[in-house]
Order: C-alpha cells, then sequence, then structure tokens
DNA sequence: ACCGTTTCTCAGGGAATTCACAGGTTCCGG
DNA sequence: CCGGAACCTGTGAATTCCCTGAGAAACGGT
C-alpha cells in the first residue's frame, strides 16, 4: 500500500497501513547511523544491530519486514547470520551489503532468493530504493504499490530503469537516473545541492558540490531538451523539478 | 497541528496542543540568547546548553522536538554529540549550524537524514523556516500542517518557493522571498525596519539600514504592480502587509 | 589490454542578485 | 508655507551563483 503524504512524496506502508519496519546490521556505527536516519526519514520504524548475536535477537523480537545485513561482521560471517536469520523469519528479505571487491558470484547465489545487494560504498538513493523494491516484491506491502513515478508526462521506471518524455525513451546513466529519481519522488519541491549530494551520491564522496549543477545539465539536455522545461533553478536554494505547464495553444484555462 | 493565534500569527504546535521544544546548543552566549529569544517569540518552549555535555544532559530531561546545533563546541566535535543525542532521542530532527567556509567539512550525509543546517552568519528568518520544516516534517506537529502562507489573493509556497498574486506566478529572489516571507507569517503587524532588518538579514549585516526600503520597494515593483497594494507603509513605525481591500466595485461594505 | 562510456575537475563566461549612494518625493509640525 | 525627517527609487558596480565546454581519470565490457 501506498500513500501520499501532504508533501507530495509517497510513503510505502505495510498492508495493515502500520509502518515498514527494517533491522539496520552492521558494525560501523557511523554507518548504522547513516541508514538509520535515512530510512527513519522514509517513514519506517529502524532498529539496528552491530553484530551477529545483537542482529538475531533483535530480528525474534522486532520481526522486521526486511534486513540491511553487511556481509562483514566482526563476530561471525555474514552467511552464518543469514542462516540464523532466516530460521528465524523465513520469508524476510535481506539487502546485502558488501564490500566493493568482495567475490560477486557468492553474492549472486544468495540473491536468488529474491534478495539483493548494493556495494560500498552506496548512495542512500539507492539503498532505500533497493529496500523499497524488496519489500514490494516481497508482498509485505501491498501489491498495487507502483514502480512507476510520474511528473506531467515525464516517467521513471524503478523496475525497468526506462524513463520517457511524452512517450520518447530517455537514456540515462547510472548517476542522471539516480539524481532524476530523488528529484521525481520529490516533486515541487526545492532540493539544495548538498541534500542532492548527500541523498544521490555514495556517502564517500569528497568531491565538489558542483558535480550536482554538472548533472543537472546533463538531464536538461536529455529531459527538457527541446521541450517545456520541467527541471528549475531556485538561485541561492536549489533545484526542483515540476510539471510543465500546459503550452500556450492548451492554455486557454 | 497549527493554529492562529488572536494577532493572526500562524503557530505550530505539538500533536496534543502543547507547545514545541526547542533545545539550542552553542557555545557562543550571544548567540544562543538570540536565538533562544527569537525562537520563544514563535511560541516555542526553549532550552539551551553551551557545550556537548550539557546538551546531552538537557536533552534527556527537557525532550525536545528539534534540536539546534553548532557544530563546533569546545568540548566535543559536532557528529559525536549527535551520536549522544540520537542515542537520547532517536527522532529529533536536528539543524546544524556551521561556518561558511567550513560547508565543505563533514556535511556529508547529514541532510539525507531529514536533518538540516544553516551556514553562519546566518538570517533568523532562515533558521526559523528551517526548523519549521523540520518539525513538520519530523511529524511531531500534525501532517496536515501546511507548507503554503496565504494573505488575501497573494500566497507563498516555503516548499516549492514559488508565490503567487491572483493566480499570476511571480519571481522573487531570495532576500525578496524572505522578507516576504517574514510580512506574511506576521499580517496586519507593523514591523519596523530594525526589526526587519534582524530578523532576514544576517546577524552580521552592516550595511545601511535602507536596504529594507529597497527591498520594499522590489517587492512593491512585483507584488503589488498595478493592483490594489497590499504593502503599507506606516511612517514613523514601519511595514504591514494585508489583504487587499475588496476593488471599488464590490466596495459596497 | 583496448576502446567506448561514464564520472568528475577545472575554469571561463554570463547573468542574476545584492547593495551603496544620491537625488527626489511625501509627510508633518510649526 | 517652510524645513526637516522619513521614505522611495534610479543607477551602477561588485559580488555571488550558475552553466557548460574541454579534457583527465576511472570504469566496464570484450
Amino acid at each position: 500500500m501506498t500513500t501520499t503524504s501532504p508533501q507530495g512524496r509517497t510513503e510505502l506502508l505495510r498492508a495493515d497501513g502500520s509502518p515498514v519496519r527494517v533491522l539496520v546490521v552492521d558494525d560501523e556505527v557511523s554507518l548504522t547511523e547513516l541508514l538509520s536516519m535515512a530510512l527513519r526519514y522514509e517513514g519506517w520504524q529502524i532498529r539496528s544491530a552491530g553484530d551477529g548475536v545483537g542482529a538475531v535477537r533483535t530480528a525474534r523480537a522486532f520481526r522486521p519486514d526486511a534486513v540491511v545485513l553487511d556481509m562483514m561482521l566482526p563476530d561471525m560471517d555474514g552467511l552464518a547470520v543469514l542462516g540464523r536469520l532466516r530460521r528465524e523469519l523465513p520469508d524476510v528479505p535481506v539487502l546485502f551489503l558488501t564490500a566493493k571487491d568482495a567475490v560477486e558470484d557468492r553474492i549472486a547465489g544468495l540473491t536468488a532468493g529474491g534478495d539483493d545487494y548494493v556495494t560500498k560504498p552506496f548512495s542512500l538513493e539507492e539503498v532505500v530504493a533497493r529496500l523499497r523494491g524488496l519489500i514490494r516484491r516481497a508482498g509485505a506491502a501491498d501489491r498495487r504499490s507502483e514502480s512507476v513515478l510520474a511528473v506531467g508526462d515525464l516517467t521513471l521506471d524503478e523496475d525497468s530503469h526506462e524513463v520517457t518524455r511524452g512517450g520518447d525513451s530517455i537514456h540515462l546513466t547510472a548517476t542522471e537516473f539516480e539524481l532524476l529519481r530523488y528529484l521525481m519522488r520529490n516533486p515541487r519541491r526545492v532540493l539544495s545541492k548538498a541534500q542532492i549530494l548527500d541523498r544521490v551520491w555514495n556517502y564517500d564522496f569528497g568531491g565538489q558540490a558542483n558535480v550536482v549543477e554538472l548533472y543537472i545539465s546533463y538531464l536538461r539536455r536529455k529531459i527538457d531538451a527541446g521541450r517545456e522545461p520541467m527541471i528549475h533553478t531556485r538561485r541561492g536554494a536549489g533545484y526542483l523539478i515540476k510539471a510543465a505547464p500546459a503550452t500556450e495553444a492548451a492554455a486557454a484555462s
């Protein structure tokens, strides 16, 4: 089930209308903090654990709808934790966090069961999107919840990563896609460059804030090219996306 | 939840109708004084602390709905304070104060959790607006509280930064926007130039007091242009905004 | 290892914004 | 009716903010 908040944000809820529950398992406190804050902001209920034993204990009591699990824990191997979690919660989807260079094939086998994974360092947009997908597919949330975002004649499919404007398909790179998704999940709201950077770029990105300007520029070229612009600059405040006003011909209203 | 006071000011309240509670943490006494006064004027309950230890102690007892936290504290790093605060108050939104040139410095990830920050030197209008936004979105206040201010046929959307009069969209610069917001949050009330300067301009602004006159002039050009004026001068006292009276045709009353 | 794609830095240019200054206008008391 | 105080606003310059081209570096697939 999804509802739309007064601010226009779309929220994911459980079938009974209560908030989604997510368990975060990672030994780096700053990371669990970062994740907890971001996921809480999605309107979800979060609990966290720093090791495998704690994870299993918390899972038993908390009964989460999804688990974020770092594969590198101090006390036991990620696979062992996974096994015990599965005994507690057979059907819960798990989002694995792995180091970039970790053996991909091992993970690949694990994700066959409807689980998913992201590599560190990740962007919050990516984690949230993957988690939303997992929860949606696991059926904890209402089945009707859609994976397509739409603003005006612009659509973005979170599953297929397809983007269209006025019916025309548009090819975006990974970063462009995440930026657009973030904008489209917050239509008609000004998002500052700092917010965008925090959300769309990896948490360890230490570069110049003007990459945001650059990628906005890229997006405009692909999305607004020769059309009524949808991406707007609020000088000194940030950027926002909104449906283009009807063009003058139809603007009789 | 929002209610409208007898003076016409719109106040933010907690779900149970009690005043919002805010904790201010900064080591510069003059700044905590300034902030406390301004925030109290919003009708909020304020408590302040001058260092990290005090902040955590006060937070435990006071249970604020939001925290204003200087990143530069004498006894510990801002992030360390944040961590301990989070342990006490997992869901409380935090507004960080940071130096202008230290922006790049570890702000990463902070705005993504629904927190926010402003750079020193700030304007009180900015701090109050951000704080209102945080509290609104954190759900301490009723979710239905709106982000749109309206006076007569003039509207100002704090999320999209959109301003309209009689349906026509009006473009304002950042300073014009903040000035208008301040006026509109205090309709039918005379605001002195000193008040406006203190509120809308950064606290270290050292310029001529007649910038206020200048910006009022700008606003009039954009908002009152060719229409029934809404911005009025009270000579020797200040300025005020109010709904335009019905135009002569309908002015039988 | 090679080549196309993607990400990002850097820097120049351009435009919007802020602000000081100063001359003009309005208001008011005497 | 005069003079001063308060206010209004045109002009222009400095600054800040944003956009975007060019190219280096990193990445990914074959």
